[in-house]
DNA sequence: TATTGTTATACTCTATAACTATA
DNA sequence: TATAGTTATAGAGTATAACAATA
């Protein structure tokens, strides 16, 4: 990506729309997050899952699927990548599924990922005031859930 | 994707944070707009690049990939399918590049085009008050053309 | 019967490299 | 030398189908 755009060298119309600009302000930020990541060698979607599991210890796979919007199938690769490379443990939970917790690494790892996530979400969005940025959380989430139900 | 979500079943951190929920949003949304357009057998990339070719007749593919931070060899499989169904026309322009235009059958399907994204526009964002919808404009614009240079 | 975790696989979209022709 | 368009292909990410084990 990244291609530049100094100037705009075309007329673009849907510059107006908010559905663009949410779009073209989600690529740049998952980009610039990606890149920052990949030097701890994750994924975004592995920083999401460490927090998640903090947040919830033992909750199973299938539920972080279900709060992030991803089938329980797309979670393999990244779980067991976690798991092998010991930042998160699986413990027999009942006899299908498996209670999730961090590690001690993958708890220091959380911590710089944590520190990396805040520093993306502050260049790319820390120039809105806050009253502001706190509006745009709640109409977004809105959104979102509005979408989930059709 | 669209799995369900009523009520939170497991704690979720990342929704305070402003890039999670812009991240969300447009997925959400990009999977509504994908599924409307898919009816015309359109994909969402290609709904745009109708649109910029409108705006800016005689234009040639390489700035309508600049313009949406597109790589031009992505671009080929989407203008040539376009060719291909009559919606637009390639002129040769110099010897190495071809101005743009929309055919007759073209500017129709445009107008169903916009007709389905101001639709799916006003069912996600449509809840959202306009003159905070302007200022998210605004400062979403600002966030793509600050991380754009880094 | 529904759910969890998994495998295998197809599909979509994007990225990279290289080439021709032209400016 | 840089740009436009193209081809071919690799890679990342996501979706679908099916399965075994368990609730």
């Amino acid at each position: 990506m990244a291609t530049r755009e100094i100037t705009a060298e075309l007329a673009n119309p849907l510059e107006e729309l908010l559905g663009y600009q949410v779009q073209r302000a989600a690529d740049a930020a998952q980009e610039a997050a990606a890149a920052a990541l990949a030097r701890l060698e994750l994924r975004l979607i592995s920083a999401v899952v460490l927090q998640l599991i903090q947040a919830n210890p033992g909750c199973n796979q299938s539920s972080i699927g279900r709060a992030l919007g991803v089938q329980r199938t797309n979670l393999v690769p990244v779980m067991s990548d976690l798991e092998g490379r010991g930042f998160i443990c699986r413990r027999p939970a009942d006899g299908r599924s498996n209670a999730l917790s961090l590690t001690d690494e993958g708890s220091r790892l959380l911590s710089e990922v944590r520190a990396v996530m805040q520093a993306i979400d502050e260049a790319c969005y820390g120039d809105i005031p806050p009253r502001l940025r706190n509006r745009m959380v709640q109409h977004l989430r809105a959104v979102r859930l509005r979408a989930v139900l059709d």
